[in-house]
DNA sequence: ATCAGTGCAAACGATTTGCACCTCG
DNA sequence: CGAGGTGCAAATCGTTTGCACTGAT
């Protein structure tokens, strides 16, 4: 008898060539929850793949791939990194600590329930950013602490 | 007879040591209508006063600013350079263009009504930032012709 | 006077590019 | 097979740092 075993199959958009190299940092940012910066990624698949992806290499995938539209770029208050997110339906708005550049989602987006395209004329909108910046709980206690 | 003219005169906030280059920087931090890059400073601070500033000093002179809470640093989505903007009370927020970078400031900041606070638990909000990013009515015009 | 602030040049890290080779479609 | 993608190394850009000197308090 045969058992035929069907993995989640990843789909891959249309419209490049979908070489190694490209497949596996989609793969790896398909399974990110966090956002990644070029260099973090490149470590990731020289993990496990002996390294045979150059760093330039990422950072042109990343801009293929920001320019069809398929990943996010952006960086963080307080913190200059870039870094990229799969480009999915959703999206998370953060509280960033300006201290320790801690970040912690927001479970909720404010703009759920407001119109915002009216205040931008004729701008289209596709996509928005919000972080709150501040002082997380640690980072208040130590600096009251070391005055 | 004696006219007293008093020019109107800026108030450095006390607590750091008020440079000739400390100055310059934050009277053009003062004047600008747009958060300003250290290159930009540079340029500007150099145009009036023959050069004598080292890049590098505009950028320790920022850090410290940052510091002391004198400015806020920031970066636009789609665009990597640091800006630096005066802390005054008010806040800004625009929808940036994808495409050509351009920003178009929003009138009204949509959390005006909204509490923030609930989501973070223990978490003090000093500030946020909100961007719209999409595209401006030029470039979707020249994206149409162009095809 | 003293110590922080500055200029300069060199160092640095992130990102980009030129070129020869390789590979997907 | 051919256009486009990749690896490597060198170039570039923004930013930081070491050090000797200068200047604000």
């Amino acid at each position: 008898m045969w058992f035929f075993v069907m993995a989640e199959e990843l789909q891959y958009p249309q419209g490049i060539k979908w070489t190694k190299q490209r497949k596996k940092v989609y793969e790896l940012l398909n399974e990110a929850t966090e956002p990644m910066s070029a260099v973090q990624i490149y470590n990731s698949v020289g993990q496990t793949d002996k390294g045979s992806y150059a760093l330039s290499t990422i950072y042109r995938i990343m801009t293929t791939f920001e320019e069809r539209g398929l990943v996010n770029k952006t960086t963080w208050m307080g913190d200059d990194t870039v870094v990229y997110e799969l480009n999915r339906g959703g999206h998370k708005h953060y509280a960033v600590c300006l201290e320790c550049h801690k970040r912690i989602p927001l479970e909720h987006c404010p703009f759920a329930h407001i119109h915002l395209e009216k205040e931008t004329g004729d701008f289209t909108i596709t996509g928005h950013k919000l972080e709150l910046y501040g002082y997380c709980k640690e980072c208040k206690a130590r600096e009251k602490k070391e005055g």
